[in-house]
DNA sequence: AAAGCGGGGGC
DNA sequence: GCCCCAGCTTT
């Protein structure tokens, strides 16, 4: 097992947003995954709503018209995604018995449905240890094992093999679904938020050279009136501590209270959960 | 392998 | 203005 599952399936535990798509049928998983290419959670979120209410299986949507379609699809970006869905329906409606595929090389067959598609929808819907690998999860892995900021383009054979390498025997959805919630929430492309990471001590991006100065920086902009507290993380930061780590092991005794604080991973909800009056974070 | 495809939000 | 976003399809 990679030194990275647990720490990071622990984290997704306490940590994954509550996304109405992670339970839900496999046709609901579909819908999401096609909103969801090239476009933002926040965006997706009510119009994802709209249309599970409105076709809450494929055959529903299967005897929409085009134009209703594409109405519905709004403003997400892309509306091709809209008339591939609506013939994907149809496919399944007519063909499949009005059940999603649950293989990756059937899924992909449909229109609308490539490689990341296909392994995401198996993996989310279905359970299965297929490889998942949106850009969230490329990021993070570039990051953490290789030692780089971005990752390539396309994804090639040998990124392919190397995160094959590390994709857990049980339960390769949720790491999945963990690797891409911690790509999107803390590994983000820019100004990602290392100090709340947990596998920051493992991570080759920051032993090669990601500068903890940065870190260091954004810590000291904590105006701490305890100057002693802003000591230790500075000190635990340079060790490669991430704050939970920091929090939880060398400054406050209530794990209880400082986990329900780190869970939203936002710095002001952090301070209310701090001991009253001896902490105070900017904005 | 690379270009084209939409639009909204963050900085 | 530029970058980014749970990519797919066609050259």
């Amino acid at each position: 097992m990679s030194s990275l599952e647990k720490p990071i399936i622990n984290w997704f535990k306490k940590n994954k947003r509550d996304l109405p798509w992670r339970d839900t049928t496999p046709w609901g998983v579909m819908v999401s995954e096609y909103m969801l290419q090239q476009t933002p959670v926040n965006r997706v979120l009510p119009k994802w709503n709209e249309w599970m209410e409105r076709w809450p299986t494929p055959k529903d949507l299967a005897k929409a018209t085009p134009a209703q379609v594409i109405s519905a699809w709004g403003r997400l970006g892309y509306p091709r995604r809209a008339l591939r869905l609506h013939a994907a329906a149809q496919i399944i409606a007519e063909d499949f018995n009005n059940k999603v595929p649950d293989d990756q090389e059937t899924l992909q067959l449909l229109p609308g449905v490539g490689e990341y598609t296909a392994a995401a929808i198996a993996a989310f819907a279905f359970e299965h240890r297929s490889l998942v690998m949106d850009v969230n999860i490329r990021r993070l892995l570039v990051r953490a094992i290789d030692g780089q900021e971005h990752p390539k383009p396309a994804a090639t054979a040998r990124e392919k093999a190397r995160r094959l390498a590390v994709l857990p025997e049980k339960n390769a959805h949720v790491w999945a679904a963990a690797t891409m919630e911690l790509g999107a929430l803390v590994c983000t492309s820019k100004n990602p938020s290392c100090e709340f990471c947990p596998i920051i001590g493992q991570c080759n991006w920051r032993k090669n050279g990601y500068p903890k100065t940065e870190l260091i920086r954004k810590s000291q902009d904590w105006h701490g009136t305890d100057r002693k507290c802003r000591g230790t993380i500075v000190q635990a930061l340079r060790e490669n501590e991430s704050l939970t780590e920091i929090a939880i092991k060398k400054l406050w005794p209530d794990e209880s209270q400082v986990e329900k604080a780190l869970k939203t991973l936002l710095a002001d909800q952090l301070i209310q959960a701090l001991p009253r009056g001896r902490y105070r974070l900017p904005q």
